[in-house]
DNA sequence: TCACGCTGTCAACAACGTTGACAAACCTGG
DNA sequence: CCAGGTTTGTCAACGTTGTTGACAGCGTGA
C-alpha cells in the first residue's frame, strides 16, 4: 500500500465520537478533529470524501447498541416493540450524537440491520412490503422524533428532570381558568410520569392502529 | 426617537420568513437578509443581539398561523388532525427554530393557545380529561418528533430534497439482497413520496388508535 | 442651538468546510 | 536493490459564515 497510515475511518470515527459526546455534536469540526487526532485536520479527506460522510459514520457508530438479531419464542409485535425502544433507549444515551442520525438516515452498517430487522419482523407480522414500509416510516417517525425531543431533558439527572416536570405543571396550573379552560382542569396530570412512560404509551398505540390497518 | 429607522423587527423578521420560504431555511444569512432588506447585514445587529434571537422571533412568527378558534361544522377528529398538521408545517417553517422549542413547550401564547384547542377538541370527542391528556403527549410527541426530523431536510429547495430521496433508494436498491433481503425488497418504496405523506399517514394511524382506546 | 442617542455603514476578525500543490513514506516490478 | 507509482499527511489558501468596534448621519429633548 503506502506509508504507515497511522490514521484509519475507525481511528477518526472513535475520536470523532469521543469529542462529540464530550464537547457536543456542534464542536465536532474539522480542526477540532485534527486537535483530538494530534494531526492536520485536513488528513480527514483521506478517509472521508466531505464532513456529511463522517459524521454518518459516527451516527452510525452508538446504533450498534441495538440487538438486530431474531430471538426464539419473541413474536413480532413484542420484536418491533423492542427495537423500536431499543432504538430510542440508544439515542437517548447519546443525546449529542443523536442529532446526526435523526435528520437522514445514515444507511450504513448498524442503521440497515434495525430497517431490516423491522421490515422482516413486519413481514411476519403479516404486513405485506408496502404496507410494512409505510409502517416502518411510521414507526420511526415517532421513535426517532420522540428521541428527539426528549434528548435535551434526558441529559439531565433525575431530581432536576422532575423539578423541570412540576414547574411547568406549576405554569400551567397558574393560567386563567376562563381563558384555559382544559389546560386548567388537566393541569395536574400534564407531563406527569416519565417521557419513557408517554413513549411507550403513543408507540402501543399506534402499533394497535398499525395493526387494524394491516394487509 | 432617532433616525428614520427604516429597519424595525418586524420588517426584518417579514423579510427573513420571505427568503426563508422562497430560498431554504439554509439560505437564511445574515448577509443574504442584508441584500433581502437593501442594507448593511450588520443592521440588523441594531434589533437583535444575534441570529439566533432572530431566528426565534421568526419561529414565533410562524406559531402564530395555526389557526386555533373553533371551526362551525368541523368534527373533533378533523379538528385534531388539522391543529396537528399546521402546527407541524409552522415548525417546518423555521427549521433551525425547531431545535430551540422541541425540547421544552415555551408555555407562552401561541403555544398554549394550541395546547388548550386541542384539549378542549379532545374532549369533545368523547375523551376524559385522563385519557385526553394521555392522547395529547402522543400526538404532541409525534408532530414536534417528525418536525424534528424533517426540519433538516425540509429547509432544502424541493428538487434538491427530492434528489436526496432518490439518492437514498439508490443506496438501498445497491445493497446485497443475501444480507439484507426486506431492505432490497422494499428498496424502490422506501422514503418515496414526502416527508408530509408519510407524517399524515402515521398521524391517521395514532388517531385511529386512540379512538379505539377513548375512555 | 447643540449635545446626546439611535441607526446604518464599513472594515475587519475568527471560525467553518474544502481544495490543490507538495513531500515523505511505503509497496512492487524490474 | 532500486526506481516508479501510490498512498497519506502537511501546508497555504479560498470563499463562506457570524460577529464586533469605530465611524458617520440624522432626529429629538434640553
Amino acid at each position: 500500500m503506502a506509508r504507515p497510515a497511522a490514521l484509519s475511518r475507525e481511528r477518526i470515527v472513535e475520536a470523532a465520537a469521543a469529542l462529540a459526546s464530550r464537547d457536543g455534536a456542534e464542536q465536532l469540526t474539522v480542526r477540532a478533529l485534527g486537535d483530538e487526532l494530534r494531526c492536520d485536520p485536513t488528513a480527514l479527506y483521506r478517509h472521508f470524501r466531505n464532513v456529511e460522510e463522517l459524521h454518518r459514520a459516527v451516527g452510525d457508530h452508538f446504533l450498534a447498541d441495538v440487538s438486530v438479531h431474531p430471538r426464539p419464542r419473541e413474536g413480532w409485535r413484542t420484536a418491533v416493540r423492542r427495537l423500536c425502544v431499543e432504538l430510542r433507549r440508544a439515542q437517548l444515551r447519546q443525546p449529542k450524537l443523536a442529532a446526526l442520525v435523526r435528520s437522514a438516515p445514515t444507511r450504513l452498517g448498524n442503521e440497515l440491520a434495525i430497517t431490516e430487522a423491522l421490515l422482516r419482523e413486519l413481514q411476519r407480522g403479516g404486513f405485506r412490503t408496502p404496507s410494512a414500509v409505510r409502517a416502518y416510516h411510521s414507526l420511526i417517525e415517532l421513535t426517532v422524533g420522540s428521541a428527539a425531543i426528549d434528548a435535551a431533558l434526558s441529559a439531565q439527572p433525575v431530581v432536576t428532570r422532575e423539578a423541570t416536570y412540576r414547574s411547568w405543571r406549576n405554569d400551567y396550573a397558574a393560567l386563567d381558568p376562563e381563558r384555559f379552560p382544559s389546560i386548567a382542569a388537566a393541569s395536574g396530570i400534564l407531563y406527569q410520569g416519565s417521557a419513557d412512560q408517554r413513549f411507550e404509551e403513543a408507540l402501543d398505540v399506534l402499533l394497535a392502529g398499525l395493526v387494524a390497518r394491516r394487509k
